[in-house]
DNA sequence: CTACGTGCAAAGAGTTTGCAACCGA
DNA sequence: TCGGTTGCAAACTCTTTGCACGTAG
């Protein structure tokens, strides 16, 4: 891997663009950790750098694919494309909220490959999440009541 | 299958908790579509259900596992259970933004089992989204400039 | 020099909450 | 009757936008 300030700068170049302070920021922040929320993102980058340049930074990369939004439950978590680490799929534990990165697993990718085919579907991308207990979690898990009761 | 409302009725006595109005509706929208954004859920529902009650009717059903929220795009989408269909995924197209079900797959299933065991998880649930484009967009597609620039 | 970028402040979505009136079992 | 529920309005959080100033190439 080179050094990997320098590949954005030459993709925003690609494009007129130019390398920036926000920017490098947004970057540097993305590179040093698991998928962020852009809450977290955002206390990292700010007030250092204006939240509308963080947007505006995120929804750029998005375009030139620098950046992925992937979803983590319901809600979405920002990580660095593939173009910056090895394409991979997550878990993530229900009860401590982890997210961990799976290896690479090419029998699985090419079954997606297929199942879209057999949809009449052009594969162009997908998103895998799985949901679970975490080794940890699972020895230290407390019994719970068979029916929750949680109104409103 | 039985008729979908009487389940939903004992599944909210079971928590101690009423069918009503609001709730119907809800269910009745979700019921006869393809997975909904909020926007439309609330469009659908709306005024005759104010908004709010939507929106605690579907934090509701979730907890209760009568509604998941599915991730299409990075977005969020509502759709009722496995208890109500059958367990499944989707394919999103990127050009018309179709979202099409696809049919369950056991050795898929499986495999996704097997991948979260061998990282230490106990696999509860998951999600998957395949995206790219339908047979239709393909054929119609127009040739697109190798190198688009949008910025801001 | 000039188009691209930024910070700031305000505007817009989307979502949640407090409260008094209402309703289902 | 009595909690659970609802509508309404206000409060919040998240995200986008307009604009004048700043800056990389």
């Amino acid at each position: 891997m080179i050094e990997p300030l320098q590949l954005v700068r030459s993709q925003l170049a690609e494009h007129g663009l130019s390398m920036t302070g926000p920017r490098a920021t947004v970057f540097r922040v993305l590179a040093s950790s698991e998928p962020l929320t852009m809450r977290e993102l955002l206390q990292q980058c700010c007030p250092e750098t204006d939240r509308a340049s963080v947007y505006r930074t995120i929804g750029l990369f998005e375009r030139i694919s620098i950046v992925n939004r992937i979803a983590v439950g319901w809600k979405y978590r920002l990580e660095l494309s593939d173009s910056f680490q090895q394409h991979h799929h997550h878990v993530h534990c229900l009860r401590c909220e982890a997210v961990v990165s799976l290896p690479e697993n090419a029998a699985l990718e090419q079954r997606l490959q297929q199942l879209a085919k057999e949809a009449g579907f052009e594969l162009q991308d997908h998103q895998l999440e799985l949901r679970g207990y975490c080794q940890n979690c699972r020895s230290h898990q407390q019994t719970e009541p068979a029916v929750k009761i949680i109104p409103t």
